[in-house]
DNA sequence: TATTGTTATACTCTATAACTATA
DNA sequence: TATAGTTATAGAGTATAACAATA
């Protein structure tokens, strides 16, 4: 092997790349996916599923319409999730108070538990994706997200 | 219909769902996919094989290898991406200087013209994205990116 | 023996269109 | 007529394993 061998930071991500931000979080949520992804196996799920167990267990009673406003995913997609968490007993589909239309979907007991073990792991996986930035880096991240999200084009 | 209508800020944006970074990376990297891969169509490029591009014009004469790594995909998949540039005529493959293993990907003439006009595409929907921060919000964001992707577990 | 690029395959994610039942 | 959920399908993205040429 010739010793061209690369410091730990590769030459290409010198490149002016590397000011794209749409690139940076594309990488930065990659990064973050594949170590939630892998934590998430343990109790059999992805950041999907995790996303909506979540949120039926957040007591904001959410229908699958919000579900798929909020996660960005459209309302097919939530079927799946939901048929899915559903048929492991994590969640079930109660009829909506006021529109009968409207599926709400709410985590079992059992689904709780599972919840509340995989959050304390992903919170332990984020830590890690983050372990370079400071507390208050952190918090700057946090709210520079927020903020791009919720009051701009996003 | 009822008068049930919600503000823009959807009432489940307001949960504590809206702390978990890796969740907010997830929203803001798909909302700008969108934006991107739009504004991307009318070139017949999506974000992947741009970025492949990209680099290709970059003067940095990378390698599939290099490619690979700096993307985090697969070094199949940079196969497929630069098979569908160079059938395009966009890109070439050149012979390793030192290693007649590797190939260079480069950039033709029509390739660095496609790219140009695209990246002034890209560099207006990702102002889009981030209308909502100030220039000096942008700044910190593209910062606090790269640090926690280059010099930490990322 | 290890690495670069390649082929092949299977699985997940994303995007659409059409259907049903309710409103 | 419009909306919530559902079904179906096709295309893009992701992850692996195996192989030939070269180091």
């Amino acid at each position: 092997m010739q010793d061209e061998v690369e410091a730990s930071v590769p030459r290409l991500a010198e490149a002016a790349i590397a000011d794209d931000i749409g690139l940076l979080l594309a990488k930065l949520h990659a990064a973050g996916s594949v170590l939630n992804n892998r934590t998430l196996a343990a109790f059999e799920l992805r950041e999907r599923s995790y996303s909506v167990l979540r949120l039926a267990c957040s007591g904001l009673e959410p229908t699958q319409r919000e579900l798929a406003d909020f996660l960005s995913l459209d309302p097919s997609q939530i079927v799946a999730l939901v048929d899915e968490l559903e048929g492991r007993g994590l969640v079930t589909r109660e009829q909506g108070r006021t529109d009968r239309r409207q599926k709400i979907v709410l985590a079992t007991p059992e689904g709780a538990s599972v919840h509340a073990a995989a959050e304390a792991a992903v919170a332990a996986s984020e830590a890690e994706t983050l372990s370079a930035l400071a507390p208050s880096e952190t918090v700057t991240l946090r709210s520079l997200l927020r903020k791009a999200l919720w009051s701009g084009a996003a």
